[in-house]
RNA sequence: GCUCCCAUCGUCUAGAGGCCUAGGACACCCGCCUCUCACGUGGGUAACAGGGGUUCGAAUCCCCUUGGGAGCGCCA
């Protein structure tokens, strides 16, 4: 039986949880639903300067939001500082590791000789083999130490990758990489391994641009003979122009999607077809998300961001959730954007149920929840109704009129139904002989101030008999 | 500069040597449906980066070129 499968999501709280890592963490824990096992979060705040607590609420909440939830406690990188110094320590009881005095000077002087002769930038080791009088010399001259690996000089180093394939580094290429500064707090490198050799991580889902960081992390385990997790790295996403995600693309915080009015379950669809395919299929429901997740069918290269199909998906969830869900995804999402607070101080009784009648004809035409909420200004408005240009252009040239004939036979309407209305303003299309058309974009414009909107019989309804004939009426004698 | 990765329609991708006259989705164009806009629906334009091999046969394998990307810190 092989181990439970763990995996992990960890980001630095130096910034928002972007796009990207929305989808690293949406892979992390497909992978880990799909085969039964564990989503571990782990925050690497080691950099004190950078990290926020502001920066670790938003991506728990945008974890939270995307419907992403991880198992145990979240686990803090600094907190376990400590215990990656003690295995420091110990990999330098094993000869794994040594001190090294060496200046930033001297490593700068490094670097400039190693451009200049077009090789590797990369540390000499000239502290690897040093007697013990040097380094009490370097003590007693007050220079503080930091540990550095005592890396393979020949041969290489193969990291399998379950996305990228073998790839192979020769060791020379590698340096000795610092372990543990000289101010004794350690480096990434080496808390990310031991954190998930103590976690019991089995497999590391992470972005490209870690992969060549997995080859000195294999080195890091070999040194302190553990076992090494599998790795996959996944392909970065790029901005429509194909450059590196910005702010300017499309690099925005996962929160950002929500005030644009993306549904959880519509983003998450989006972002797993990024870099991971099934066959033909596009839309999938969580379940089937799960169960066809893998990661032998992740690309290898980036891809670009698109907001049309984002758009389109999104769309596609909108007219498929619930009526009660979709408002209820409304009042959520209303918070974050302009106006919408008001809006929910609005959103009384009577507003609801009108606005849950009218939302299968508002859904199918919004893709996201922002349009939808734009589409059903109309619900909210009071007499009298301002217009846009396209709906007091239809009034002008000739809608009034239609509007005052019209305007009767509506009155003396005994029922307030979708057909018998439907029938009352077709009979009048009828006996003066006009389209339906003709009627309709007037009685559009007079009852919602728009051109555009649900089906016209169903807005009647949806705004009672009073309100309707109020709101022509203003337009009819207007 | 050095190391590593990548390369199919505009975009996301299917394709694991013959099933490919290269499929699907988004976008776009033309219809149908229709009270508007959508939805739905019918159809269309559109791609294997280039060059060498290997093979009876290559989008699929190998090499080179070109073009992208990532990493080269006592940042994560």
């Amino acid at each position: 039986m092989s181990a439970p499968v763990v995996t992990r999501f960890a980001p630095s709280p130096t910034g928002f949880l972007h796009i990207g890592g929305g989808r690293t963490a949406l892979f992390n824990w497909l992978y880990a639903k799909r085969h039964g096992g564990k989503m571990l979060l782990r925050i690497e705040d080691t950099d004190r300067e950078r990290s926020t607590p502001e920066a670790i609420d938003a991506i728990l909440d945008g974890l939270k939001w995307l419907g992403l939830d991880w198992d145990g406690d979240v686990i803090y990188q600094f907190a376990r500082a400590p215990r990656h110094r003690e295995v420091a320590e110990e990999m330098l009881a094993r000869g794994r590791a040594y001190k090294c005095y060496a200046t930033q000077a001297e490593l700068e002087a490094m670097r400039e000789k190693a451009k200049a002769e077009g090789k590797p930038m990369r540390y000499d080791g000239r502290w690897r083999e040093r007697s013990e009088a040097d380094r009490q010399a370097a003590e007693a001259a007050g220079l503080k130490p930091v540990i550095r690996l005592k890396a393979p000089l020949e041969g290489e180093t193969v990291v399998e990758d379950l996305v990228q394939g073998r790839v192979t580094w020769s060791n020379d290429n590698l340096d000795d990489l610092v372990l543990l500064r000289s101010d004794g707090t350690p480096t990434y490198m080496l808390a990310v391994v031991v954190d998930d050799h103590d976690m019991a991580v089995t497999h590391v889902i992470r972005g490209d641009d870690h992969l060549t960081n997995a080859a000195r992390q294999t080195q890091i385990y070999q040194a302190m003979e553990w076992k090494v997790p599998a790795f996959a790295h996944i392909p970065l996403i790029h901005g429509a122009d194909g450059a590196k995600l910005s702010k300017r693309h499309g690099a925005l915080g996962v929160d950002a999607y929500r005030a644009l009015g993306y549904l959880p379950a519509g983003l998450r669809n989006y972002l797993v077809r990024l870099g991971w395919s099934h066959g033909d299929q596009e839309i999938f429901s969580t379940e089937e998300m799960i169960a066809a997740f893998d990661l032998k069918n992740v690309g290898r290269s980036p891809a670009r961001f698109d907001f049309a199909k984002l758009e389109s998906i999104n769309g596609h969830y909108m007219r498929h959730t619930g009526d009660e869900e979709l408002l209820s995804a409304i009042e959520t999402m209303l918070p974050y954007i302009e106006g919408g607070p008001a809006l929910l101080g609005e959103l009384n009784q009577l507003r609801r149920a009108q606005w849950l009648q009218a939302m299968p004809g508002l859904k199918e035409r919004a893709k996201t929840l922002v349009e939808l909420v734009e589409g059903s200004r109309f619900l909210f408005a009071t007499r009298p109704l301002a217009l846009d240009d396209k709906a007091r252009e239809i009034l002008e040239k000739g809608g009034r009129a239609l509007l005052k004939a019209l305007l009767n036979r509506l009155e003396s309407l005994e029922t307030w139904d979708a057909a018998t209305l439907e029938a009352a303003v077709r009979a009048e299309a009828e006996a003066t002989g006009q389209k339906l058309g003709n009627l309709a974009q007037p009685l559009r414009a007079a009852l919602t101030g728009k051109a555009t909107s649900p089906g016209i019989f169903d807005v009647f309804v949806v705004l009672g008999r009073e309100e309707s004939l109020g709101r022509i009426r203003d337009q009819a004698t207007a």
